[in-house]
DNA sequence: TAGATTGTTAATCGATTAACAATC
DNA sequence: TAGATTGTTAATCGATTAACAATC
């Protein structure tokens, strides 16, 4: 058994893909899964799923592989998923709107507690059962609740006030779904972005090189 | 100057932060920037950013640095901006219609052109000045326009579908923002990803970890 | 010119892959 | 037991960092 001594952000974004995968495979009903079977369906080695498994002690059976179930457990329990982690949305346009009516933040260990605007039109009613109340009020809904994360669907021009304001008030974590790189200088709190147009232009990037694909010795006839 | 012999997926990803980092300095009238003082408003080395920009050749002056204006203008065209591609959106939910009414595609070298849906309720409508048709109608739209990438939100339980649609049809690319990993086995269509649940589950543990700082030689105290 | 900063190669570091003994 | 597959260490590969000559 392995104590976690520093896991590489690398191993960090791969344990989200695992957690989903074996998910699926519970939900298909498949009870035992080899680390071969398991890269095979994800695209990755073997080797690399049980290097990144022992980082947190390796939860496997030699000669038989990973029972499907209690991996998934062990997984979400590395996740934090069972912490009973709290969250509210500030923002509540197009995108807030959208992910508090459809995300399952609950599938994820995230209760959502509260979402909060400055429109007099939505403060005060709800959206899919979830409080809007006025941005004024943040600090003392906070100071009243617990919240570990605080996600934000502001106005690129608000959204380094807003995280600041919710850093001030001791949220653990913000997740940013502004096009906005905030920064936080507190130690104490993590900043996770959501870049839209990162994700497209990187897109962008890849769909490009197919359609010259491999100018290198080719004479060039577009200018 | 260097070809593109194989640039890493590591350096694909910082181009489209390179290039809203120069974005944000170009509009606070910044004209000229180092490596190393990009690396440090970036959190990166100066040396990176060096040896990022080496993959394409090189845009900077020895002994000055780089021009803003014109980094960002060579970083755009390495990132297909001004390719005129093109998009359509399949599925007008709550976060199709919050990307369509929000989203910049424009400024990230992509047009628009029409969105796809189900709902007798929608078809036949605008949204944000976008035509809603029916997805029946989705392969004699795609015969008669180029369309370079399909953005799917549509439930998860019509991605695969839609995404097989998609290709068949003959896009480049697939932007896919269910949370289901569509599997494309065509080598001519990217699938990029945007998976909300990945990320957040990656703040869960980061947040995790803050709250029990060290547990190594402390006796534990929790079960 | 002197100073600054890049382009570019070399050194280092870290992550992935390979290998195999342990063991179910 | 024989076969399979993990846990774990070692080897390899690739990405980041350092260094410095080139040059603006």
């Amino acid at each position: 058994m392995k104590r976690n001594t520093k896991v590489s952000t690398a191993v960090i974004r791969r344990l989200p893909r695992y957690y989903r995968q074996l998910s699926e495979l519970q939900e298909s009903g498949v009870v035992r899964i080899s680390s071969s079977a398991l890269g095979k369906s994800m695209g990755l080695t073997a080797s690399q799923i049980r290097q990144d498994l022992f980082c947190f002690g390796g939860f496997g059976q030699q000669g038989y592989g990973y029972k499907v179930d209690s991996l998934k457990e062990e997984i979400g329990e590395i996740l934090g998923i069972s912490r009973g982690h709290t969250i509210v949305v500030l923002g509540t346009g197009n995108l807030g709107r959208a992910l508090i009516k459809n995300f399952k933040f609950s599938s994820n260990g995230f209760h959502l507690l509260a979402a909060f605007d400055v429109s007099e039109q939505v403060v005060g009613t709800q959206i899919a059962g979830v409080p809007v109340y006025h941005i004024s009020s943040l600090e003392e809904f906070l100071a009243q609740h617990p919240v570990s994360v605080g996600l934000l669907t502001v106005p690129i021009a608000a959204a380094q006030e807003m995280g600041d304001r919710l850093a001030a008030a001791g949220v653990k974590g913000i997740w940013n779904f502004t096009n906005y790189e905030i920064s936080v200088n507190r130690k104490d709190v993590v900043v996770e972005s959501v870049h839209f147009s990162d994700s497209l232009l990187a897109l962008s990037y890849m769909i490009s090189q197919q359609e010259e694909p491999e100018s290198q010795d080719t004479e060039e006839d577009t200018l």
